[in-house]
RNA sequence: GCCUGGGUGGCGGAAUGGUAGACGCAAGAGACUUAAAAUCUCUCGAGGAUUACCUCGUGCGGGUUCGAGUCCCGCCCCAGGCACCA
C-alpha cells in the first residue's frame, strides 16, 4: 500500500509500471475465452494502477509467425502476410470491444520487418559470442510438419503441434547454446520472490541439473580364446604361442561414466553403455566383441524402437552383454562385465553408467534379470529407516563409515574423477525448414562446383538488416529437409563481398568485388520473436534502435506478466535466456525480465470439459458481448473463479452478473443520506484494492456486491455513490462511463480512512469446551478481564457453566474475536 | 515412478490456527401480474427436536492445540508437469 502513495505530492512525476500479458497468435478463430480471462485481468490490473497514479505501460501485439498461417497459405495460395493482417485486425477489433485499455497506437507484430530486423540482430550477437552454431547431429524431425523441432516442442515422442511420431534425422541446423546459461537460469530463479514456487520448480525440473562425478573405467579385452588357451595350453602345443602374442597386443581402452552416487562406486558390479555409444561401434569395428552378431542385432532393435514401443513393453530392462571385454572398477580394480542396454540414454551424462544394483532400482531390476551380483555398500544409520540421507559407507575398508556426501568427494578424488554438473536441458534447435519465419542473417560461401559451403557462413552486415522474407508462390516445404526458400533463386543466390568486419555486404553482380553467395534457407522458430517481444513493445516505432535508452531505463523490467502456464518451460525459459544474453552484452539493465509472473487458469466448457471444436462447446466472446454487454462478460469471467483457478462456463451464472449491473444502474435512486453502516465504503475500498493487487478478482467483485446490497437497503450519500462507481470502473468501464458522466468525476482510486474500517462494537464468539455456543457484543479492544466479566453475564454462560456448577479450568480470550471456556 | 497443485453444499466458490459455507448460481415458497418474463421478500450442508435447541459435517485414518478446512505424520483420489536423467 505504502508504495502507492505517489499520487500525493509531486503530481507531475508518475511512477512507471509495466503490465504485460502474453501476446497472442492471431488465429483465424479470433479470441477465445481464455484470452478474455487473462486480458481482462491484466486490463483491470492496469486500470487500477493507472487510477492510483502510475504511468502504466500496457501494450499488446502479435506473435504472428507460425505454422497455421503457413498452412493456410499453402491451401489458399495467399501470402501469410495477408491472412495474418486480417486475423490481427479481427483480434484488435475484439480487444477494443472488450474495452481492453491497450496502447493501440503502438501495436506491433513479430512479422513486421522492423520488428524481425532486431530478432535477426540478436541472432547476430549470439553468433558473435559463439552461442549460435551449426550442427549436423540427428535432430527431431516431424514428418508431417516437415520440419526439425526443439526438444521443447515434443510431447513424449510426438510432435507437440500435430501429434505425429517424430524421427531422428541428421539435418544441418542452427543451434543456440542455451546450456551455457543453464546454471544461471536455475540459480537466478532465487532472485524472483514474486514467482510462484511451483513455477520455479517446473523450470528447475525442466533444466534438470544434477551434480555428480565423471569417472573413467578401463576396458580390457578378455578373449574367449584366452581362457581356452589357459585351459588347454598344456596339451595344445603350438597354439598357445600365437595367442600369447595376440594378448600382448590386446585391445585396451577406457570410457567415462557419469554418476551422482560416486559413494557407491565400491558396489558397482557391472557397467552399461548406451547402444549408441561410440565405443560400442569402435569395439565392433576392431573385432573385439565375441558376440558381435547379437550386439548388432540389439543395436538395430534399439534404433527401430520409438519411445512408445519401449514404454508399451512396460519399460522392462533388456540388454546384451559385450562378450570378450571387461571394465575395471577404478576403486578396487575389480573386473566387471560390460553391457549395452537402452535404459541408458546416449544423450544424457556420458552415455555410460556404472551400475550399482544394491542402491539403484533400475540397476537392481536389470541385475536380477541377468543374474548379476548385488553388493551392498551403504548402510542406513538413521533411527528413521525411511531417511536415506543418513547412510554410511561399508564394505570398502579405506572409506568405511564415511557419510554419503563425504564419500562422494573422497572416492571421486581417489579414482581421479571429476566433479561435474549435467543437465536435461539440451541446446536449442533454432531452425525450421519452413517459409513463415524470420530469415537468418547468414550467407554461405559457394564452392567452385557451385555447391554451398556450409562451413563458411558469414553474418549479413547490419546495414542490410532486415533480411526480408521474399514473396513466393509456393509455401510447401520441400520435404527433403530444406525450406521452400531453398528453391527461390532470387533469394538464395546473392552477389556481394565480405567487408572489413568479416560481414557480408551485397553488391551488384558487375562490381569487381562481387562473388556469389548463398543465403541460409532455414528460418527461425516461432519462439524467436516471443523471446524478446516485450522489449520492442517499449518503442515499437523506433527505426534506428531496438528501443531507446530512455525507454528501457523507464521500464527496465516487466512489473507483472500474466499468461498461461503452458509457457512455463519454453517461452519463459527462452525469454529469460535471451534477456540474460542481452544483459551480458549491455543492452538491458537487469538479469531477469519478469519481476512478477502470474498464471491464468482455464476457462472450461459447460460441465467442466475443455472447450474444443470437436465437442462443439466453444463459447465465442463476440456472442456473449452481443447478448449481455461487455461489462457483464468481463465481470462474469472474473467472478467465476480466482485468476489462477480453472472453472466451467455456466450460462445461468452469467445472468447473475447481469442482475448485479442492472441493480448498479438503479442505485442512483437511493442517493440521499450516508449509509447507516458507516464502515461499508471504507471497507470496500480497502478490500477491492487489495484483492486487485492479489489478482483475487472474484472476491473483489463479491465485496462490490456486498456493498451494493448494503446501499440498496440503507441508502447512500452522493460521495459514497461516486466512490462506488470508481471502484467499479476497472471492472465495468462501460457502466462507469455511462453513470459517471453526470458528475464530472475524476478517474482516480478513492482512498479509505483506516480508522473507519473497524466497528466500535465487535462480536465475540463464545466457545465452550471447544464448541461454538453463541456470541455477544462488546466494545472493541476491551481488556481480557472485561471480556470475561461480560461473558459471565451471558445466558449462554449460565446455561453451560454456572447452572451446571462447573468451574472452568481456564478461559482463553482472543482479542476482538473469541473466548474459549475450557472445562 | 518422481515433482507440483488440489479435494469444502446441488453448482461456481469464501474463510491471517479463532463463529465453515462470504458472494453468486440453481432450487423451493410467497408478493406483484389476466398470465408469463422481469423484479421484490423469505428459506436453502445433513439429521433430529420443531420457538431461539442438539448431534454430525471441509477425501480417509491418526496426531499437535484451549481451538484444525487451515499445522504435522500416514493413506486414497483428481489435475498438471517430467518421465529409464544414472
Amino acid at each position: 500500500m505504502n508504495q502507492d502513495n505517489n499520487q500525493k505530492g509531486n503530481k507531475s512525476y508518475k511512477k512507471p509500471y509495466y503490465v504485460l500479458d502474453m501476446f497472442s497468435y492471431p488465429s483465424g478463430e479470433g479470441l477465445h475465452m481464455g484470452h478474455v480471462k487473462v486480458y481482462t485481468a491484466s486490463d483491470i490490473y492496469a486500470r487500477h494502477k493507472r487510477m492510483k497514479g502510475y504511468e502504466v505501460l500496457h501494450p499488446t501485439g502479435f506473435d504472428s509467425f507460425g505454422l497455421p498461417a503457413e498452412q493456410y497459405a499453402i491451401k489458399n495460395k495467399v501470402n501469410p502476410t495477408i491472412s495474418t493482417k486480417k486475423n490481427s485486425d479481427n483480434f484488435l477489433r475484439q480487444m477494443k470491444d472488450l474495452k481492453l485499455s491497450y496502447d493501440y497506437d503502438n501495436v506491433t507484430s513479430t512479422t513486421d520487418p522492423e520488428f524481425y530486423k532486431w530478432t535477426q540482430w540478436i541472432f547476430k550477437q549470439l553468433y558473435k559470442k559463439g552461442l549460435a552454431y551449426q550442427s549436423h547431429e540427428p535432430i527431431n524431425w516431424c514428418p508431417s510438419c516437415k520440419t526439425g523441432l526443439a526438444n521443447e516442442d515434443l510431447e513424449g515422442n510426438l510432435c507437440e503441434r500435430c501429434g505425429s511420431v517424430v524421427e531422428k534425422r541428421p539435418l544441418r541446423q542452427w543451434v543456440l547454446k542455451i546450456t551455457e546459461y543453464a546454471d544461471r537460469l536455475i540459480d537466478d530463479l532465487d532472485t524472483l520472490p514474486e514467482w510462484k514456487d511451483w513455477i520455479k520448480d517446473l523450470q528447475r525440473n525442466w533444466i534438470g541439473r544434477s551434480e555428480g562425478s565423471e569417472i573413467d573405467f578401463k576396458l580390457v579385452s578378455q578373449r574367449k580364446d584366452l581362457s581356452f588357451v589357459e585351459r588347454d595350453s598344456i596339451g595344445l602345443v603350438g597354439y598357445g604361442t600365437s595367442i600369447e602374442t595376440e594378448l600382448k597386443n590386446s585391445y585396451e581402452n577406457k570410457f567415462t561414466i557419469f554418476t551422482t552416487r560416486a559413494d557407491t562406486l565400491f558396489g558397482c558390479t557391472y557397467t552399461v553403455l548406451a547402444p549408441e555409444h561410440n565405443l560400442v561401434s569402435e569395439l565392433i569395428k576392431n573385432n573385439i566383441i565375441d558376440n558381435r552378431d547379437e550386439v548388432l542385432k540389439y543395436i538395430a532393435e534399439t534404433k527401430n524402437k520409438t519411445d512408445i514401443d519401449r514404454s508399451s513393453e512396460g519399460k522392462e530392462k533388456r540388454g546384451v552383454r559385450l562378450e570378450g571385454v571387461l571394465a575395471v572398477n577404478p576403486a578396487n580394480q575389480e573386473e566387471v562385465p560390460v553391457y549395452i542396454a537402452d535404459y541408458v540414454l546416449p544423450d544424457y551424462g556420458t552415455g555410460a553408467i556404472m551400475a550399482v544394483p544394491a542402491h539403484d532400482g533400475r540397476d537392481r531390476e536389470f541385475a536380477e534379470k541377468y543374474n548379476i551380483a548385488i553388493k551392498e555398500v551403504m548402510q542406513n544409520v538413521s533411527d528413521d529407516k525411511t531417511d536415506s540421507s543418513e547412510e554410511v559407507l561399508i564394505n570398502s575398508e579405506e572409506f568405511d563409515g564415511l557419510s554419503s556426501e563425504d564419500a562422494k568427494n573422497k572416492i571421486t578424488e581417489k579414482v581421479k574423477g571429476k566433479v561435474v554438473k549435467k543437465y536435461k536441458l539440451r541446446d536449442w534447435v533454432f531452425a525450421r525448414q519452413r517459409y513463415w519465419g524470420e530469415p537468418f542473417p547468414i550467407v554461405f560461401a559457394v564452392n567452385e562446383d557451385g555447391s554451398t559451403d556450409y562451413n563458411k557462413p558469414y553474418l549479413v552486415s547490419d546495414v542490410e538488416l532486415p533480411v526480408k522474407l521474399p514473396l513466393v508462390e509456393s509455401y510447401e516445404p520441400t520435404g527433403t529437409g530444406e525450406s521452400p526458400l531453398a528453391d527461390i533463386e532470387e533469394f538464395i543466390n546473392i552477389y556481394g563481398y565480405i567487408d572489413d568486419n568479416n560481414e557480408f555486404l551485397s553488391c551488384d553482380k558487375t562490381d569487381k568485388r562481387a562473388k556469389i553467395f548463398k543465403r541460409e534457407s532455414n528460418t527461425m522458430p516461432q519462439w524467436a520473436g516471443s523471446s524478446w517481444y516485450w522489449l520492442r513493445f517499449l518503442d515499437p516505432h523506433n527505426n534506428t534502435e531496438m528501443f531507446s535508452r530512455e525507454r528501457i531505463e523507464k521500464y527496465p523490467e516487466v512489473d507483472i506478466y500474466l499468461g498461461g502456464v503452458e509457457h512455463a518451460t519454453r517461452h519463459l525459459i527462452y525469454g529469460r535466456f535471451w534477456y540474460k544474453f542481452l544483459y551480458d552484452i549491455g543492452i538491458v539493465p537487469n538479469i531477469e525480465p519478469f519481476k512478477r509472473l502470474e498464471t491464468v487458469g482455464l476457462v472450461l466448457g459447460e460441465g467442466g470439459v475443455k472447450m474444443s471444436k470437436r465437442l462443439g462447446n466453444i463459447i465465442n466472446p463476440d456472442d456473449i458481448i452481443r447478448e449481455y454487454g461487455v461489462d457483464v462478460t468481463r465481470m462474469y469471467v472474473m467472478f467465476m473463479s480466482p485468476f489462477d483457478g480453472s472453472s466451467a462456463w455456466n450460462a445461468k451464472s452469467l445472468s447473475g452478473m447481469k442482475r448485479f449491473l442492472d441493480r448498479v444502474q438503479s442505485l442512483k435512486n437511493k442517493i440521499g443520506n450516508p449509509c447507516k453502516n458507516v464502515n461499508m465504503m471504507d471497507q470496500t475500498i480497502k478490500k477491492v484494492g487489495e484483492d486487485i493487487e492479489l489478482l483475487k478478482f472474484n472476491t473483489a467483485i463479491s465485496q462490490l456486491m456486498i456493498a451494493l446490497n448494503e446501499f440498496e437497503e440503507n441508502g447512500l450519500s452522493l460521495d459514497e455513490y461516486q466512490k462506488f462507481l470508481q471502484l467499479l470502473a476497472p471492472f465495468a468501464p462501460v457502466t462507469f462511463e455511462k453513470l459517471s458522466k453526470d458528475y464530472n468525476m475524476e478517474e482516480s482510486w478513492p482512498e479509505y480512512d483506516i480508522n473507519k474500517i473497524e466497528n466500535n462494537q465487535v462480536t465475540i464468539a463464545v466457545q465452550i469446551a471447544g464448541k461454538m455456543r453463541g456470541t455477544f457484543e462488546i466494545d472493541r479492544d476491551k481488556e481480557d478481564e472485561e471480556v470475561v466479566s461480560k461473558l459471565k453475564e451471558q445466558d449462554i454462560y449460565n446455561k453451560y457453566i454456572t447452572s451446571q456448577n462447573i468451574e472452568p479450568k481456564k478461559i482463553i480470550v482472543v482479542r476482538n474475536k473469541i473466548v474459549n471456556v475450557v472445562i
